[in-house]
DNA sequence: TGAAAACTGTCGGCCAGCCGACGGACGGGC
DNA sequence: GCCCGTCCGTCGGCTGGCCGACAGTTTTCA
């Protein structure tokens, strides 16, 4: 959870307890190895977890009648809590260290060091959702979709001649679902814009960005 | 901050500190009054602030181009921190207890006690931000005003001879702000299941539902 | 108690973007 | 190589609901 809804600032948060308890299981939480595709949570089975990706990646996402919104994805060094009613999903085999919430709540109460860590934890979750919520409201397609594409310039983009490179793991479907928007409508827009210059592709797995100012003033602006 | 983008349960998270340091100032918290209409926090104005309120009645909310998304109304025992970008402003002459962040987090570390309790406020927040995303990205207006009318029913609702009396202190323009959406659509709605005899007016501060089923309907299924 | 200000109801125009459909491109197994 | 499953591009129709406008109503407060 950041900025523009994908994954991974070097958070820290995780790494306290990955490397302070080093190595081994910090106490009170259990190792759980998943196959691509279990469901580790859903909002019906309520079961309060804490839990921490070791490795693998997890799909953290609301479901409607016909349709996702994919609210972020857990990669390595995440941390999250089953609290809220969403489905988590593991999108590749991960493995992962749980400990439900009393538990966990008695590890916070004797080792007072925790607490701040889980607090910078829940508060970047929801100035995550207070992001999105403005997106979803107040910012229509083309902008949300230029501003993630500028997040990723800005994450994963490397300078190349004809502008930024940038990796792209994410097909159509996936990123119309963290805008909360359609396959189709991703899928136009980006040929738009790579018509008029502003992006082009290469291969499926990675996309140029020419002109991030173009793209600038589209995130900010409604449309044309 | 509770289901339905409605403020108060009986919290209790608040009362231990109301009550505990009973009275007078809890160490560390200052007290400040504010004029109806005054802002306390920008999503600009950045400054770290945890605060409870003592009474009086708080609007926090987003603002976009031409239009204000309402989170929620805080008031008497409600406890809000601006570690996220929102408006916070006082819609009613408000008193109430401040102190920054980093003061709080220290309280947090020398009272145990007080951890839970805050955790469990964030995770109400998380929720409530995340049903909010839910309603935006899968009901459309009918559905999320049915929900909104239902939840003010099981909160307020008083039986009489023909229904639910509601007591309602929101205008058209309030109620359109928390669904986002907007006074026209939620006027014609209303007007129009007043027409089909499912709720109706009684005055301007209070509305009958003479039929709850009507509403739960509406307000899982989409449009009809 | 009267004028101004703030709310409310309703209508019609308009458009972003959802949906279904379909053909083409890729990619991996064998 | 060939087949089959998945992904991508594009089109047209359709509609929820936003927006502006305006007339009526209630509230405020001088």
């Amino acid at each position: 959870m950041t900025p523009h809804h994908v994954a991974k600032p070097p958070t820290g948060a995780a790494a306290y307890w990955l490397n302070a308890p080093a190595g081994g299981a910090p106490p009170g939480f259990e190792r759980r190895q998943l196959a691509k595709g279990t469901l580790l949570a859903t909002p019906q089975a309520r079961e309060d977890r804490v839990f921490l990706v070791q490795s693998g990646r997890l799909r953290v996402y609301l479901a409607g009648e016909n349709r996702e919104l994919t609210l972020s994805f857990l990669e390595a060094g995440d941390i999250y809590t089953t609290h809220t009613p969403t489905y988590v999903e593991a999108v590749a085999a991960s493995t992962l260290w749980l400990i439900d919430t009393p538990a966990f709540a008695q590890q916070l109460a004797s080792d007072p060091g925790v607490t701040p860590v889980m607090m910078r934890v829940l508060g970047r979750m929801l100035a995550n959702a207070v992001h999105l919520i403005e997106d979803l409201s107040f910012r229509e397609v083309p902008a949300r979709l230029a501003r993630f594409l500028l997040g990723l310039v800005e994450r994963r983009g490397q300078v190349c001649e004809a502008g930024w490179r940038v990796p792209l793991e994410l097909g159509m479907e996936d990123i119309a679902s963290l805008l909360g928007t359609t396959r189709q409508t991703v899928s136009s827009l980006i040929n738009q814009w790579a018509r008029e210059g502003i992006v082009s592709r290469e291969g499926r797995r990675s996309l140029l960005v020419h002109l991030p100012e173009a793209l600038r003033a589209l995130s900010s602006k409604a449309a044309c």
